[in-house]
RNA sequence: GCCCGGGUGGCGAAACGGCAGACGCAUCGGACUUAAAAUCCGAAGGGGUGUUAAAACCCCGUGCGGGUUCAAAUCCCGCCCCGGGCACCA
């Protein structure tokens, strides 16, 4: 494809002022409690081997456009970007080659960075941080310790993917459907209990839902955060089993008790151990075979097998037998339920499929009925709506203590350590004596050793267990013999907190200073993908919820509103691939159509929250644009053309049309609609012959947040000095949008069948003989009966005639 | 299965009770040019009546079917399709 002549010098341009940014340090951000502050914020990126996505600048350039609308509003704006970047790639390249992860991650920064930055964000790149930076992941561990010493991180030995083929262990999205591993295919891969660090995030359950209100986020994601938690409230009831173990359920439904006709246990529940059964084992090592995928979505069938065990039911001593059966999960309640077939599906199915016995105890419907009703055959509840039933039955069980009313929810607690490398060391001592250990603060940042091999020891140990002289060390506490804990930090610590350091990236006493927190904090606008809906926010909330309680941060939440960018599809409407052939490289972008209109399409492209395909033709339009505007202002050899001509009437209620529009868009983000006004101003001015200067350069300013470099070149060619980023904003006169006639329509049964001009402050009954006097009104009510006349002053008057 | 989004010209979209399709792309016509590109000016939802040609006028149109209203793309009810998320959560 030949090289396109270019329609404006942006290729000299761009780079001048993204120099003079950078140089003059132009939006470096300051402390200042003489102006409002404003902290917006960007999802920073995994800087990868492939470089930045188009999808990336689409939320840059949203927050971007917004920041710079706000600086010329007389904010002050916080504004930073950084590097999310210990993650799995930079790791797998180190075991196939030996170069060391940093060096990878660096590279890669490197050219993030530079690719960032020929887009022309207004960044205070002095804030930059990056999460493996020993100085940066030193309060990552901080953080870690606080919530260690808390109680709320933990160990426990708990169930992994294991690969024996790998002689690793596997993250869940490593893990094909049908239970092979997803690396090199092996087939041995099943679950196996390895000791892991697990923090307590289900502590703040109950708060992390509450806060949701709080926040002006999206209701889709909010949902999501609450499905996720998956609160629910019922009770946990004590049966007994023959020989007076006692069986632990929780239920929703207490109420249906004594429909329970069986028990189900999980696979996993401890108490299976106990029926030594070859049939029970047999179940249980198959069930631990199959992936979370087989046992959820592919295996519609329920099986299970009897324990030949019985259990009591309290409420009527009754005996019922026990079962185990996958359907049961261990992760969620106590890993047993008893069973109500005759009012639970998922019990109604396996009892017709095992012929167990469905009793029903609440009238309603036809079974399985799992709807609310009168109970029937419930000793003392009988004849209870299901509310009161519940209630009653629940403060019956307390009174006995066989149970009590509990809240149980589906989020687990968070796995929070990684058989990896590359990742931030958990700073934990292993003492015989003491056992564990926090590494103490000061002796912070633990550090990575460095390393020859990365790839896993294969006896389930990580990496880090090869680096013997690093594991190695005295016990902080007792000095004794002591070995570092080997398990690494998930990718999610390090974003966990990233807003909060960028306050004070360089602060080496504290992770934030405490002023400063209190004067950006929270976040005000916080926009990324919605892929983050669930887990990178909510962990977020529940460390900053823990440095709110120890007293480390003033607000209890930290982002106040969070915007999701849609997705950006190829031009053949799929998502952008490799495989597909359809990805659009920015830096072709930049190359050809320069930065500000790479920005300024993908922001007229639709609204920012949408889907939408890339249309190269369509980015061309907006390259068109800006060339249109630089002919405004300069003729061909690039001489300024404007004049101190006075500005016709029509032209200046077109500028004051603009500044509104674009005023009101830039605040809602709205950017596509701020964008076509915009082009309607700059077609009005390029059919006249006057170049005013009154009329173009409040234009150049309500253009600088959106094709910032263009403007700023404009601006100084106009004679001001650089730069314009803290000028102020254009306001719009009121008086010059008032028109003096308006056009009315005229309607007859809601059909448009003529336009009158008419003054505007026209009185309503004047508009309405005008109407009912029309030419064509007479005739299209003729013959009928005019019944109603609806007057919408200044819009249309429309006449009911039937 | 459940929970969110969303269906508007050839395409991206706008309008979010009051003239459907602003703005842009693609298309077509004109100007400029030896010619093309670029640029500038103009046309354009579909169908029909009309006329030398135009003007003008009429009808139909926002996924489908109902409803509310003087007036519905917009509000309500029921369905269909597409995208995303969750998924045996007791």
């Amino acid at each position: 494809m030949p090289e396109l002549r270019k329609k404006y010098p942006f290729d000299v341009i761009e780079p001048k002022w993204q120099q003079h940014w950078l140089a003059n340090k132009t939006f470096a951000a300051r402390e200042d409690t003489g102006k409002q502050k404003l902290y917006v914020l960007d999802m920073f990126p995994y800087p990868s081997g492939a470089g930045l996505h188009v999808g990336h600048p689409e939320g840059y350039t949203a927050t971007d456009i917004y920041c710079r609308f706000k600086r010329m509003r007389g904010f002050n704006v916080l504004h930073p970007m950084g590097w999310d970047a210990f993650g799995l790639p930079a790791e797998q390249y180190a075991i196939d080659t030996g170069t060391h992860p940093a060096i990878t991650t660096c590279k890669n920064i490197d050219t993030f960075r530079r690719q960032i930055q020929s887009l022309g964000f207004s960044y205070d790149w002095d804030r930059e941080v990056d999460t493996t930076d020993p100085e940066y992941f030193k309060w990552t561990q901080w953080i870690f310790l606080q919530l260690y010493k808390k109680g709320l991180a933990y160990e426990a030995e708990i169930p992994v993917w294991w690969c024996d083929g790998c002689k690793a262990v596997l993250a869940n999205e490593e893990v094909n459907a049908d239970g092979t591993c997803d690396r090199k295919g092996h087939k041995e891969v099943y679950r196996r209990p390895l000791r892991q660090w697990i923090l307590r995030i289900t502590k703040y359950a109950e708060r992390l839902l509450a806060d949701l209100d709080q926040v002006n986020w999206p209701e889709s994601i909010k949902e999501q955060q609450r499905n996720w938690i998956g609160r629910s409230e019922g009770a946990e009831v004590d049966f007994k089993t023959e020989d007076g173990a006692t069986l632990r359920v929780f239920t929703t439904r207490p109420d249906t008790l004594f429909g329970a006709t069986y028990m189900v246990l999980a696979p996993e529940h401890p108490l299976v151990e106990k029926f030594k059964n070859p049939a029970v084992e047999a179940y249980r090592t198959a069930a631990a075979k199959k992936s979370e995928l087989e046992r959820t979505q592919l295996e519609k069938e329920k099986t299970g097998v009897f324990t030949g065990a019985y259990a009591i039911n309290p409420v009527n001593n009754e005996k019922i037998p026990i079962w185990v059966a996958d359907y049961v999960m261990m992760g969620y309640g106590t890993g047993a339920i008893m069973a109500v077939p005759a009012h639970d599906t998922r019990d109604f199915e396996f009892a017709t499929k095992f012929g167990l016995e469905i009793r029903p105890v609440v009238e309603g419907g036809d079974l399985p009925f799992i709807g609310e009703g009168t109970a029937i055959n419930s000793g003392l509840i009988t004849g209870l709506p299901t509310p009161e039933a519940k209630k009653k039955i629940t403060a019956w069980l307390e009174a006995q203590k066989l149970g009590k009313a509990t809240v149980n929810y589906k989020l687990r607690d968070w796995l929070f350590s990684r058989q990896r490398y590359w990742g931030e060391p958990i700073p934990i001592v292993h003492c015989a004596k003491c056992g564990t250990v926090p590494v103490p603060e000061n002796e912070l940042p633990l550090c990575l050793p460095e390393m020859k091999d990365y790839s896993p020891s294969g006896n389930a140990e990580p990496p880090l267990a090869k680096a013997t002289d690093w594991v190695n060390c005295k016990c902080p506490q007792c000095g004794g013999p002591g070995k570092r804990e080997t398990n690494t930090m998930p990718q999610w610590a390090g974003s966990c907190w990233y807003y909060l350091r960028y306050i004070d990236p360089q602060n080496a006493g504290a992770f934030v200073a405490k002023a400063k927190e209190k004067y950006w904090m929270s976040v005000d606008l916080y926009v990324g993908g919605a892929e983050h809906a669930v887990l990178h926010l909510l962990y977020s909330r529940f460390w900053h919820k823990v440095l709110f309680d120890l007293g480390h941060v003033s607000t209890p939440e930290p982002f106040m509103r969070l915007i999701n960018q849609g997705m950006i599809l190829g031009e053949d409407s799929r998502k952008m691939s490799k495989s597909w052939g359809n990805v659009i490289n920015p830096d072709d972008v930049v190359r050809e159509f320069g930065a500000d209109a790479f920005r300024m399409y993908e922001m007229f492209m639709g609204p920012l929250e949408a889907t939408k395909p890339w249309n190269t033709q369509g980015l061309e339009g907006l390259y068109r644009f800006l060339g249109r505007v630089w002919r405004l202002f300069c003729d061909e050899d690039g001489k300024l053309l404007v004049d101190d001509s006075t500005p016709t009437a029509a032209l200046m209620k077109v500028l004051h049309q603009t500044i509104k529009k674009v005023t009101d868009d830039t605040e809602v983000l709205a950017f596509n609609t701020a964008i076509a006004q915009m082009m309607i101003f700059v077609n009005e001015v390029t059919g006249q012959e006057t170049r005013s200067r009154a009329l173009l350069e409040p234009f150049v300013l309500l253009l600088a947040p959106y094709a910032p470099h263009l403007a700023e070149e404009l601006w100084e060619r106009l004679g001001h000095k650089p730069s314009l980023a803290y000028m102020p904003w254009p306001q719009y006169l009121e008086a010059l949008l008032k028109e003096s006639t308006v056009q009315i329509v005229v309607q007859v049964n809601g059909k448009v069948r003529d336009r009158l001009d008419v003054p505007v402050d026209i009185p309503k009954e004047d508009l309405e003989k005008l109407a009912l006097t029309n030419e064509k009104v007479k005739e299209s009510v003729a013959g009928k009966q005019i019944k109603k006349v609806i007057i919408v002053p200044g819009k249309l008057v429309n006449i009911a005639a039937g």
